[in-house]
RNA sequence: GGAUGGAUUCCCGAGUGGCCAAAGGGGGCAGACUGUAAAUCUGUUGGCACCGCCUUCGAAGGUUCGAAUCCUUCUCCAUCCA
């Protein structure tokens, strides 16, 4: 099977400039491609996964991947798909950021002998003369045309500054820049950068009479719409110091049953035929599909054996409701008076809840047990001497777990 | 620069002197039901030493026995005009 039929057969492809030269170039290797990623967060989070994963097929398939920091962009903030400005980050913030991203992207992309590239539009971007750009970008762009673009639609009605309209600009210029610098003919993208990408095609074309293809990536939806890899607390991050293994197998483990197999089949490199066989599946089978889903995918970014860890701390806290590996919050002495010490204050110190208040609230609601005891009563106490050796493991609710342990 | 309207708790949004820790909805959390799913139903949703107290209605001052609500100044936002 061709890397393109496999693309398309798993849902991946969304918008294609050109359907057949994109075809022909990416089977056979011809391609030069990069995808842009903004340096926003200190960690590459759950999106950015799937455009490293389409990066790590083409790559296979014989194609040459550029892996573009956007350390220049990033001074603008995309307006794209967003309601509100964004809060403007300092340079040694962006900088920053773009180092922890190229560290984590060489787990994934290899790098060595010219395989594959990482450069940071910064590096021109910065240096860019104000009026010599306008003479010689601007005339190529049409504002009429830019604000009929999806991307600002929105704005238009909550408001878009000068800033931000220029991000288009931006990225089509480094496109451009790419293109007469590696000869890099194809970008690709989320779904929700096609009109940005569009005006690097339009760009080359018009600069230098070539062509330039543009090919973007289905946005990983949640059958509610939205956009998947997100929780209460944040983005799933790929760092597991932000969001850690066994948390990241949780959020697979736990997706609706009506977005597992999309899932599956967008994010992991399970064979096809493998996961049509899941396609049958229903009820509680399902469930099983999960489980898969969640292990493959913690393999890819955290390693087997972090991934085995996850799975089997999983499978013991559901079903026992003890395991060897699991969060822990260690107690200081401090914590403890004459000895002992409170539910509320144990909920508090161990993480599991922000206040005292929502302790309180947790246990007269029976969502709190210790050692698979529920705990009824606000003012029960535990001895020190309980919570050496072993432990013992705290819950509130049902999926959140910590094991205790006094030092 | 001018005119007008606005800023309320995680979000939307009521509230125009005391009955306001602030209606309603969304979201979150917990319980029941289940498959670690969805849907549904129930409870809950500022903090604490919790029948009481403390801190919140853009910011700072003021009036008042008492202010989210009235006055003054400031900041920010939206719309229209230039």
């Amino acid at each position: 099977m061709t890397v393109f039929d496999e693309l398309k057969e798993r849902g991946l492809l969304a918008q294609l400039t050109d359907e057949e030269e994109i075809k022909e170039l990416i089977n056979n290797g011809k391609a030069t491609f990069y995808i842009g990623f903004d340096p926003t967060a200190d960690s590459l989070h759950v999106g950015h996964f799937m455009a490293l994963c389409l990066m790590k097929r083409m790559q296979m398939a014989g194609n040459k991947p550029i892996a573009l920091i956007g350390g220049g962009t990033a001074m603008i903030g995309d307006p794209s798909g967003r309601s509100d400005m964004r809060s403007m980050m300092t340079k040694e913030q962006i900088q920053h950021n773009c180092d922890c991203f190229k560290e984590q992207m060489s787990k994934f992309i290899d790098f060595s002998d010219g395989k594959a590239m990482m450069v940071n539009n910064a590096d021109w971007l910065l240096d860019l003369n104000y009026v010599e750009v306008l003479r010689d970008i601007g005339p190529h762009f049409s504002v009429n045309r830019m604000l009929t673009a999806e991307c600002y639609k929105q704005r238009m009605e909550k408001g878009l500054s000068f800033l931000e309209f220029n991000y288009m600009i931006m990225q089509s210029y480094d496109f451009y820049e790419l293109y007469r610098k590696y000869g890099c003919n194809m970008q690709f993208g989320g779904d929700d950068q096609w009109s940005n990408m569009l005006g690097g095609t339009e760009l080359i074309r018009r600069k230098l009479g070539k062509d330039a293809y543009a090919m973007t990536i289905t946005l990983l939806l949640n059958s509610e719409g939205k956009k998947m890899g997100k929780t209460q607390k944040g983005a799933v991050w790929l760092d597991p110091n932000k969001t850690s293994p066994f948390e990241f197998y949780q959020y697979w483990r736990n997706v609706a049953d009506a977005d597992v197999l999309k899932c599956i089949r967008m994010l992991t490199f399970l064979p096809l035929d493998e996961i049509k066989k899941m396609d049958g599946w229903e009820g509680s089978q399902l469930n099983e599909a999960k489980e898969i889903l969640a292990f493959e995918l913690t393999k890819m970014v955290h390693g087997e054996e972090e991934a085995t860890k996850a799975q089997q701390s999983a499978r013991a806290l559901f079903s026992s409701g003890n395991a060897a590996d699991m969060p822990t919050a260690e107690l200081a002495d401090a914590d403890f008076t004459e000895g002992e010490i409170d539910i509320l204050t144990m909920l508090v110190k161990s993480g599991l809840v922000p206040s005292k208040s929502e302790a309180r609230r947790a246990v007269e609601q029976g969502g709190v047990s210790v050692d698979g005891e529920k705990v009824t009563d606000i003012k029960a106490t535990f001895a020190k001497d309980a919570l050496t050796g072993e432990g013992i493991v705290l819950k509130r609710g049902k999926k959140n777990f910590r094991k205790v342990l006094a030092q």
